[in-house]
DNA sequence: GTCTATAATCTGATAGAC
DNA sequence: GTCTATCAGATTATAGAC
């Protein structure tokens, strides 16, 4: 390692058996749950002995860390992908329906991600500093998003995660695959806009 | 056992030491996570071997079912017991929030319950039959109860569920032992009582 | 960089003596 | 009813050969 280059050919090979590992470690959590990750059952999907991945990460943990990070990554490019998708819609209803669904959509979507990344769920996790930080980073930029359409303060802005997370939490333990709790989501939406509505200037109604 | 009163005194030995089995189990389990059960863990804390907590229940699922059920009963008195607390409050948006705070105060002041209770996070344990039957019938009294302050049709009461749940998640996962969510929940029920005005008869209004 | 071998420890559960 | 002994398996992780 020591005096070579980091964009090495054998870095780059190394990187990426190490984003094989994560993607087979989604697959794993998805069969299994996600605190049925283990090593034996990733190795034998990697194509390795269980022992060598310790070549690619230092603990599970450290694959926890790698998930976590790649989840909140993901959770960033879908919701800036909706938002462009719903730009036609300029109401500002009509923008905080488009973001409320997608923020459940991609929760419910894939239920063990959103265990890993909004539930602390699997006991001795905790994520690294440097994923910590990009998560802050993605959540302060869905709250300026949802800032642009009236949620200005902090405990505005609570009460709307509070809802999503409440939706997306009963749509996923007591109608998985279903859409009871999502066909919710456009009054739920109008419901905070008009708890909004009461609760701050009218001035901020504006974009 | 053939033959023998059920009462007999040997019985209610027998059931003693298994609420005290079960409570040694909430214990470990606030100390290590709802998954952190270990049956020697637990027969440390109860002063027997591992193997001899097996004469009382045939599994480690038959623990938690116990637990289960425990937790559901405790349930049914909380909310029966905020409900009488706060009869003085004969208008109908302070019972409202009264069940609110009930509500989320059970849930926050235990939150390994509450994940055994309401989150399906154990993986291989389903409630027996004779469990789930006695939560179903809290949930109904529960439901029972808000459908005296105007919530009567399933899309409202799962609305109700979805928020009142909501803070809770937030509040548990994100300011534990603290109020920061706990502090919106006469707001939420504002908003949702305005919301179920809107979506239902004025005549439901009345008890 | 991947392998074999293995350490060290934990798990839930059972059989049978007393 | 509680014990000892033990099964049969899992787990994370390390050492050292190739």
């Amino acid at each position: 390692m020591s005096g070579k280059p980091n964009s090495d050919r054998r870095t780059v090979r190394r990187q990426e058996t190490q984003r094989e590992i994560v993607q087979a470690s989604w697959e794993v959590v998805r069969e299994h749950g996600l605190a049925g990750l283990s090593m034996r059952d990733l190795g034998e999907r990697v194509g390795m002995r269980a022992q060598s991945i310790y070549s690619y990460f230092a603990s599970k943990n450290e694959i926890y860390d790698a998930m976590f990070l790649e989840g909140y990554e993901a959770f960033a490019v879908w919701i800036a992908n909706a938002a462009d998708d719903d730009r036609a819609a300029d109401d500002p209803t009509g923008v905080a329906r488009a973001v409320a669904r997608a923020f459940v959509e991609f929760c419910t979507s894939d239920h063990v991600r959103y265990q890993l990344l909004f539930q602390r769920t699997i006991p001795d996790f905790t994520p690294s500093a440097e994923s910590y930080a990009v998560a802050l980073q993605v959540y302060e930029e869905f709250s300026a998003r949802l800032s642009t359409i009236g949620v200005h303060d902090q405990a505005t802005l609570d009460l709307w995660t509070a809802v999503l997370t409440g939706v997306t939490d009963q749509q996923i333990s007591n109608d998985p695959g279903g859409d009871r709790w999502k066909q919710l989501i456009d009054r739920a939406v109008d419901m905070l806009l008009a708890d909004a509505r009461t609760h701050t200037t009218t001035e901020s109604e504006k974009v």
